[in-house]
DNA sequence: CTGTTAGCGCGTTCAA
DNA sequence: TTGAACGCGCTAACAG
């Protein structure tokens, strides 16, 4: 027996047809009891699986979606893969991965992948990606996760601006006036709304964001180290950071305390995401959470949805995010308290 | 131009049969030149790709490989997938992975993803995994990368026992005596030669692993902060810690700091895996470099070799590490100095 | 409820 | 060097 049973292997097996066979797999109902205990029997005595591939190809499906993000190194994202992964595991479906920060055209790929038929459906990660891309034929549906360029796209996305402005309330409440905020890359989609609630909600107080203290980033640790570089050489240095992800953060905070900088005594920082590590830095990080897992269950959700039913509409899902209070955050001008 | 062209659209528009077009596409140089150049023009005004899946059937092949990880939303893989998926995009093959802590079987998952032909080749990253497995029928290439339980199989792996003891030695040179060690899960192969490189650098220099000293965790950042309660109850406590991974490091330093102990003032810690936030944390830890996306390169090359060759053998790959001197560790008993 | 028939789209014989 | 024909393993029509 050193090559895999066939479905005719089974069929003669138990004296039936291969149609039998696969009704019997694929839909149980539509074959009598006993037939179908007959065929199963068989199939447990030969160790016999359905091969993805052929069945792939009868039903013109690929049998696995594809997540596409932008930095499969970014530990933001596996939580998520993680939930993606433990839907898709229970449909049956293979989760592939992919990494648009690899290779020359991203949005190619991404046609290449689809073209040859490699994927039922699609998680997209980065915002980039539908705008770049041409649309050559039918596609597979599609859903934007976390980041939201295209209203007309099904999406399963976070509160960003309304998260910002959490952030930022909770600031104003604990008595800061000169608040600062690190963004993410310029042109994406987050970057803009939590730049949105950061002004918005500033606003609500009669607050501008002062030019001096907007500190460009990329939502990586690198580019939270120099921000702080930036926030130390300001004559007029704000008593309050937030940043637009963790991992800046957490950047931020370090280089300022390798330099001598209290945090949260001599500024505070408020992060977004709350990545595991965030409760455990020192101080611990006061941040937005987003619903990670979840954002990934949500999103292989609606993607089944969409492929069971043929469609590429789905409704838009929005997220709820949550302030959570660690000691990042005290008092302006004061030694450090913990709240 | 609803539908996806397929090669019978090819063979018709260039005026060639199909196994013309197939074989311009696979095998260009058993074809003529003129009729190459008329298939390939046909192919790019149709905008045509190969139909993976009718091709993987033909060719008994997935077109995919899988990386089966402990646990995917732990950040220490990200970087490795990210390497395997920057050379699996060349060759072409998707990246399918899988978290073998959802559902119930891990190892009868892995079995049902390989009967069912959805690999071609197996990335595991979980040690526990070739140890469960049943071995049903015959089994596509399979290497282990990380976690080396299995002397017999192909491997892509890190001197881990070397590591420890660069760490150790490290410690021994800065004067520490008492050393403790914060383990992986118990079982675990990475725990084990750690474990034997720690105890054989301390007895090189005479010394042993007191049993109070060695705090068992699991890798992740709550047992690091777990251990640092169980060292705040020693009475005899060690003046320096070495983690099996950053992750606990991290843990165990922002408890004790979260506490109000010093680090490395009132004991000196070092990590294992070099994860992108240590350089950021405070203080910034010094920790044994495992080269994470050559690891996942090499692993791919690795299995695509023996794909391409059609066997299941290979040679043992062994990574070197690197100790990364940083803040962390200080002399024993006395104030903090930066090294 | 079950069997027969006919492909899914491609790669590979075997002749020409 | 090329084309005709077959089949990879499975499922969807259509009869019966």
């Amino acid at each position: 027996m050193r090559k895999p049973a066939t479905i005719q292997d089974i069929a003669r097996a138990a004296g039936v047809s291969t149609a039998t066979v696969s009704r019997a797999l694929s839909h149980p109902e539509r074959v009598a009891e006993a037939t179908r205990s007959l065929v199963l029997d068989a199939v447990r005595r030969s160790g016999y699986r359905v091969n993805r591939t052929a069945r792939n190809l009868r039903r013109r499906r690929s049998g696995s979606i594809l997540a596409l993000v932008p930095n499969l190194a970014n530990p933001f994202f596996s939580e998520i893969l993680s939930g993606l992964s433990s839907v898709l595991a229970e449909s049956g479906h293979g989760l592939l991965v992919g990494d648009t920060h690899i290779g020359p055209h991203p949005a190619a790929r991404l046609n290449d992948y689809l073209a040859a038929g490699m994927a039922d459906g699609v998680v997209i990660f980065d915002s980039r990606l539908p705008d770049g891309m041409v649309f050559e034929g039918a596609r597979p549906p599609m859903v934007l996760a976390c980041e939201w360029s295209r209203p007309n796209l099904p999406s399963v996305r976070v509160d960003n601006e309304g998260g910002a402005a959490l952030a930022i309330r909770h600031l104003l409440r604990r008595g800061h006036r000169a608040i600062g905020h690190l963004t993410g890359p310029s042109g994406n989609v987050l970057t803009e709304s939590r730049l949105a609630g950061t002004r918005q909600a500033l606003s609500e107080a009669g607050l501008k964001l002062a030019p001096d203290h907007l500190f460009p980033g990329d939502f990586g640790l690198g580019s939270g180290a120099s921000a702080a570089e930036r926030w130390l050489a300001l004559r007029d240095r704000p008593t309050a950071v937030f940043c637009a992800s963790d991992e800046m953060a957490c950047g931020f905070m370090g280089a300022l305390r390798h330099a001598g900088i209290d945090v949260p005594g001599a500024v505070s920082v408020v992060g977004f995401d709350d990545i595991e590590v965030s409760a455990h830095l020192v101080p611990a990080l006061t941040t937005i959470r987003q619903p990670r897992r979840l954002i990934g269950e949500r999103a292989a959700r609606l993607l089944l949805a969409m492929i069971e039913a043929g469609s590429s509409q789905a409704p838009a899902e929005l997220l709820p995010v949550q302030l959570i209070e660690r000691q990042s955050v005290a008092p302006p001008a004061t030694t450090p308290l913990d709240g």
